[in-house]
DNA sequence: CTGATTAGTCAGCAT
DNA sequence: ATGCTGACTAATCAG
């Protein structure tokens, strides 16, 4: 997912854990300006230079030293492993959520439109019914096509009026 | 925590990772029924002993030690409540998983359902709108109730024979 | 080695 | 004091 990029792991925060090493306690002043000895970097320099920038810093510094650098390079790297590690397990979970309000939403839609579709059916089922009643009597006896039926029938004969020659 | 400086190392006091037996050093002999004293509890005894029980156990220690033991005490805690965390997230991303498939289950039969219904809609609505024509065909001119319609009308009209007296 | 993840630790908040 | 959670570290895994 996320490559090489000095901040791009979101840099978070660790502005409350006194997070850079501590040289903050006397060495505060670390200054590569000094021309003389850079034995040290800041943090975000360390954590973002390339390996070959780093080497090139490197070069000069006791064995000893070079291992405690590359020791808090791998650190503050996995600093920043670790926040995005939460950032993403934040996500995915918020992503979760909304995937469940958005078919919770859909479940309520279709519900809705069920109920719709269920009351439909029954209305014309009714009419169905009714209409049905009625042809039958006129088909079966024409002979009293009189008291046939109720008021239903006939608007519904009647509203299907759209082309009658 | 520990801060460590630029240039010295750190407390020695790094024991952590491997508590178990880390404690087993010095405190190997955990054995009440050695003839010895017991001057020091296992963790697990550590941390699940009420206050009670515990200062029962932290008489006449040096306070340095009391300290020392209610801090080990507290650590082995935390190390429990952080596992006990870790297991609530997971409980609560799998029920929240779960809780998506049931309703992208309960989508799928609400969607199912659905199109079920549509159909018999269509299909009743095409019903009727053929009996409807029939209906007026014989209610406006009963003259001619010959060659009224087609087969499909014929067999509404036969088909909803429950009930005639 | 780089990046991601797990478990343990501490800080800090809430009860 | 107790429990929980965010952040940090070391260890370890995966590539």
């Amino acid at each position: 997912m996320n490559e090489r990029n000095p901040d791009g792991v979101t840099t978070a925060d660790q502005a409350h854990k006194m997070n850079s090493d501590s040289r903050s306690s006397k060495a505060l002043k670390v200054k590569r300006e000094s021309g003389e000895n850079v034995p040290v970097l800041s943090d975000d320099e360390l954590m973002s230079l390339t390996v070959r920038e780093l080497n090139h810093h490197l070069r000069g510094l006791s064995k000893e030293e070079v291992v405690r650098l590359k020791q808090r390079r791998r650190t503050l790297k996995n600093r920043g492993y670790a926040a995005s590690c939460r950032v993403k397990r934040m996500s995915q979970k918020e992503a979760l959520e909304h995937q469940k309000q958005e078919l919770q939403q859909e479940v309520r839609r279709l519900s809705s439109e069920n109920a719709g579709m269920r009351q439909e059916l029954e209305g014309l089922s009714q009419r169905f019914e009714a209409l049905q009643h009625f042809a039958r009597t006129v088909a079966h006896g024409p002979v009293t096509p009189h008291k046939v039926n109720t008021t239903s029938v006939i608007t519904i004969v009647k509203s299907g009026g759209q082309h009658h020659s």
